[in-house]
DNA sequence: TATGAATGAGCATTCATTCAT
DNA sequence: TATGAATGAATGCTCATTCAT
């Protein structure tokens, strides 16, 4: 046995080390954003040196794209893990917004980083994020496809199902903004709450009723 | 008539310089975020030298503040003007989301800065634009809980208007980004595709008609 | 006869706004020191604009150049005027030291811009303070002379006496500086202190008793 | 024997690289004085790049307090180093003197840094000086006071033994001036001359012998 | 005479990034 | 593998100084 054992072993495996950095560096970039974080407080954060960081993870800007993928993969494996086939179309979107609020609640450094700090970026980073949206709404669009009964619909329908998508997902993401300051309010409510204006609102357009404003 | 009438005046009244130098400081603002701004290109773009930046605008960040004042007050005037009170609410609110897109439309910049600069910042920034959109939310619930036909609801029911509210709020600023990336989409179609999904879904449940899981 | 004599005069003859701005600019050089003293500082003092300073006195250092040779002189003048030719020598130094603490009792901004501003400049303040010391120097090394019988003094001893001076000299203004921690010593006193010093050590060389290292 | 010896070591303990800063800084300060002086300059002579003169001593005034505490500290080890108390009093205001103008002589950027300098500093800087100037004249006025025969001497008394200290103290400093434009002039002189006139001037004191204006 | 408007030039400071060990 | 040591390159900010009126 060793005498010292918590020392902090100087040999591993090089995914550990990743992993700590990786798990530094969302902490870090959600306390202060992109520019305001400093690869110096990565490394302290994470206990590894900065050459180490570089050899293994490149750039700074690789380093935060490298967390927003983790992070955005993480959330949309937890999403879509609740959306299963099987189900009716508003029972996958129930399960889905569940997920999604759950996954938020339970890691908020993940999502400040992938909402606050990722969009304020041009260029490479707001392009995955875009994609990772981009995949949202294809899969909400699905499901309000899905529950039409007339699939035949036109191209401009089809935009406009398109855009209630964005606007549902975009939703979404500011009550998740908009829970930070209502801690109260728990993950199904909000969950429960989207629902109802999704659904109830789109069920009426599927009916054929439409809000004009004369 | 004068042979050189283009020459650039030398001395303007400070009136006219700040102008000039805000929207400069917009236009790079929204270009390159915040941090990677730099007063050298604010002065450069504004035709204005340094040192009357900061005489007349303080540092960089009072300078950043003093866009998101103008830019937001800007906006919430022009939303402002489109909702008349006189209306019955879902018009109002029609005309309020009507205004909303028009002017994002025609101020890319302006919704640049607001929407996703100020938004990655800590401490005053953050607090004014969460002001902005606290007003916002105010407005459309209020509408909303004018147009239901008993103001005897309870707290729960309060609550939950406030946060359909801040869904609605947060599909359109949703929705205004969604549609820098689909540039064929009019304001007008963004503005009455959110209406549906905002009106039509909030009837249901005036109406008692909710949506369950089961 | 005006309505509204108050109003700062807006013509003033060139010696009188020369006046305001020296003294405006003593205070501000005493206050910051040279470098921490701002141009614009002394003209909002002076309440006259900087242009107006530059036309003239010039440029930051010559208006410094310029507040080192008043004071000084002013300083120089109230020592000399206390001595008299016609006195013994050791009454003409005490009327030099006596006259000398009281100007500094009664114009400690001058003095702080003379003794600590002024000295830690090399090039052409430092020269004006040389010669100034050189004078006082000078004017106290002939005090000395005169006071010894034996004129026919060689080189050595009139090196000795020179350095003895500057010895006076130098304690004059080091008990100044170290008035200002100690408020309550009156001029009076200091000043016949640094007689009992000077005379009695000198009065023991005179008369050939001198200090060895045994 | 290496081919390439010369070649300036990159990589030295940091111990070695302050050292070189400070030497550095000291030359740079006494040359052009706080405020003229650059870090650039600092950097350049001291051949390390600015990031290590900041991560190793802080900002400039950090840098400068440095170098003040450092030759401030060189300078009184000196002095009190020559002063031995088994010594007669004299005997040690002797060898004070005579180390402190060797050190001067010997060191004239310290001396320039320390006088000039830094005497033209609010603040903490002045403070330290203030307080290493405090301690010398402690020092002398506890020779002073311990060769005279009546330790019963009132406060009047002690006051003015103190006022002398300061005097002489100042009379040092000022001689050691005065020295820069008279090199011919060596430290063993100065030492007796105000050897002379302190302890001449003393000793009449102590017998009684007063001088008075009358 | 008198000044508000304007700027060139410089300086302290920071940080992502890379050697040399 | 792992890191303390080292730096190039930028950037915010200030100030003495001068036009144009």
């Amino acid at each position: 046995m060793d005498v010292d054992e918590r020392r902090r072993p100087k040999r591993l495996p090089r995914e550990v080390r990743e992993r700590q950095i990786l798990d530094a560096a969302v902490l870090v970039f959600s306390r202060h954003g992109y520019h305001d974080a400093s690869m110096d407080e990565v490394s302290e954060v994470a206990g590894v040196s900065k050459p180490m960081i570089y050899a293994y993870l490149g750039s700074k800007e690789d380093l935060f794209g490298a967390c927003i993928r983790r992070e955005a993969t993480l959330l949309f494996e937890a999403v879509t893990a609740g959306v299963r086939d099987a189900l009716a179309p508003d029972m996958q979107l129930w399960h889905g917004l569940g997920a999604f609020f759950r996954f938020v609640g339970e890691n908020r450094e993940s999502w400040r980083v992938l909402h606050r700090q990722a969009a304020s970026h041009g260029g490479p980073f707001n392009d995955e994020l875009l994609q990772m949206r981009a995949r949202a709404i294809t899969l909400v669009t699905g499901l309000l496809t899905r529950s039409t009964p007339r699939p035949e619909r036109d191209e401009q329908a089809r935009l406009s199902t398109e855009a209630l998508a964005a606007a549902l997902v975009g939703s979404a993401e500011s009550l998740a903004d908009w829970w930070l300051d209502h801690p109260d309010v728990t993950d199904k409510m909000l969950a429960s709450w989207l629902m109802n204006l999704a659904w109830m609102g789109f069920g009426d357009l599927v009916d054929g009723k439409v809000w004009t404003p004369s």
